[in-house]
RNA sequence: GGUACUCUGGCAGAACGGUUAUGCGUGGGCCUGCAAAGCCUAUACAAGGGGGUUCGACUCCCUCGGGUACCUCCA
């Protein structure tokens, strides 16, 4: 699998000889997660799910940080501890994600069950000479480390112009950013140089090279962190390590609403409950893969409801293949089956190109729906392409709402009923029942011989667009 | 101001130095008791502006312009 590389600005070679190792950079738990979070772990998601379908085993690590400014200063806000504020957001984060359809990974490491490791490497850096102790804290020092700048493109000498950097006497370089924060306000921890708390940066490199070992595989996060956040990870990690950290830097695209930057000042960020609660996974999920993973997306109803027509697509190919009883088979369903899996592999190949592999995904539901709609797709067929049908939701991570025995069971019977009253011709008797099963978001698709039935997911927003 | 990314038809979005992308939308049709769903079919002077390289450029180069992000809060 070739995938784009933020470091060489090249695509590289994903090696899949064994096991993959990918860390990715969770969130800072301070507030709701929202759809720009969703966006990028949505992609590792599926990135995930098809290294594993491919049989390829996958070590993947998302951190969470629970150590920070931001939320010191929320606590405060709130009057309630720190760690009170990152475990509810945690506690949130799972249950948007859950929402989402996400797989947990691997292992979700927090920067405060890692404090002894953050200090070892800390420590490691002191010794090398490479870190050194100030007023407020431990710093890098940036000029120790010549590649600075290698992942964002930037040069030194024009970040210290840099108009923005608040001048701080107590650092040796202005640009040295801080592994060690000393700090009495509470949470802190004892270090051999004082009482404190970890920098930002210093808990990714201290977990993913824990988790992952030296030089492994992607290493991911959304554009905004390639500076300061991955550049600072590269300085401290390759000093630790004098080994190349990751091999590739993999960086999604931001999501703008309507075009305009989604911020809090604006007022429009669209946190993950709200788009979950008015669209549903299924319908996010395909939106956050419509573009190629390393360019923005604009999120606009719009475009959402483009996806939920898609999926109601989906969704009625899915309820053709369960219905089908005839006994009727079409020459080349396999092979057209075949190349469509074979293009929608090939565009996930070819760096990771989510759009292209949708729509080899919706090509397929087209060819099941187009032999459905001409009373041509038999048993034999469906089992040609319901196994593929349902590779690529699991890849995609799509999922079709379940239904219950007994449901079943009734509208089977309703519909029975509605047959005889239509073959009675009593419509006006048939179109209530036909109502009815509408208003519990059955759809009825009549085809010549039989008439079928679907469950529409119910989705709030395809009632006001 | 600097750096990176980006600019394709009403919208979304690909590939490719020379061939219809594709999807949504829109028009027409099929199916139906009527619908719905689905299918079929038609539909686009498309390439941000201007130069250049080339037999030929959306694709390569230059330049101008727009957008987004980052420049120690950020997925």
């Amino acid at each position: 699998m070739k995938l784009q590389d933020t470091l060489t600005n090249s695509e590289k070679t994903l090696d899949t000889s064994h096991k993959v190792r990918i860390y990715l950079c969770g969130v800072t738990v301070y507030d709701e997660s929202h759809i720009g979070h969703a966006r990028t772990i949505i992609v590792f998601d599926v990135l995930r799910r098809y290294l594993e379908n491919r049989g390829i085993e996958v070590n993947f690590i998302q951190n969470f940080t629970d150590i920070d400014d931001k939320i010191i200063n929320r606590a405060k806000l709130e009057n309630v501890t720190a760690d009170e504020i990152s475990s509810k957001y945690i506690e949130h984060y799972f249950s948007d994600f859950d929402g989402l359809n996400v797989k947990r990974a691997t292992d979700y490491p927090k920067a405060t069950e890692h404090i002894k490791d953050i200090l070892d490497f800390i420590q490691k850096l002191i010794n090398k000479d490479i870190a050194y102790t100030s007023k407020n804290g431990v710093y890098f020092s940036v000029s120790k480390f010549p590649e600075y700048g290698k992942l964002s493109k930037k040069k030194i000498d024009e970040l210290q112009s840099g108009a923005r950097i608040e001048i701080d006497e107590t650092k040796k370089d202005p640009l040295d950013f801080a592994l060690w924060k000393f700090s009495d306000v509470e949470p802190t921890w004892d270090s051999p140089w004082g009482k404190g708390r970890p920098g930002w940066h210093i808990e990714c490199s201290a977990m993913s090279i824990k988790y992952l070992g030296e030089n492994f595989d992607i290493h991911g996060g959304g554009r905004d962190l390639i500076f300061p956040h991955h550049e600072n990870e590269i300085a401290q990690s390759e000093s630790f390590v004098d080994n190349q950290f990751a091999k590739i830097w993999m960086h999604v695209g931001m999501v703008t609403i309507n075009g305009e930057k989604m911020s809090k000042s604006l007022g429009n960020v669209k946190s993950i409950k709200y788009v979950l609660d008015n669209w549903g996974s299924n319908i996010i999920r395909l939106f956050c893969l419509s573009g190629h993973y390393s360019k923005p997306i604009d999120y606009s109803e719009e475009l959402l409801k483009e996806n939920l027509i898609k999926w109601r697509q989906a969704e009625t190919c899915y309820y053709e293949l369960i219905h089908s009883n005839n006994e009727k088979q079409s020459d080349n369903v396999i092979s057209i089956v075949k190349k469509i899996s074979n293009d929608f592999d090939e565009a996930l190949e070819g760096d990771f190109n989510t759009h292209l592999a949708l729509s080899a995904f919706f090509s397929l539901v087209k060819e099941a729906n187009r032999l459905a709609a001409d009373e041509n797709l038999g048993i034999n067929d469906v089992k040609t392409i319901k196994p593929e049908f349902e590779r690529m939701l699991e890849i995609l991570g799509l999922s079709i709402p379940k239904i219950s025995q007994e449901q079943k069971q009734e509208i089977d019977k309703m519909i029975e009923s509605r047959e005889r009253l239509r073959n009675e011709k009593h419509f006006a008797e048939a179109d209530k029942i036909r109502a009815s099963l509408n208003e519990m978001n059955i759809e009825l698709i009549d085809h010549k011989e039989k008439t079928i039935w679907m469950k529409k997911e119910n989705i709030k927003a395809d009632i006001w667009t």
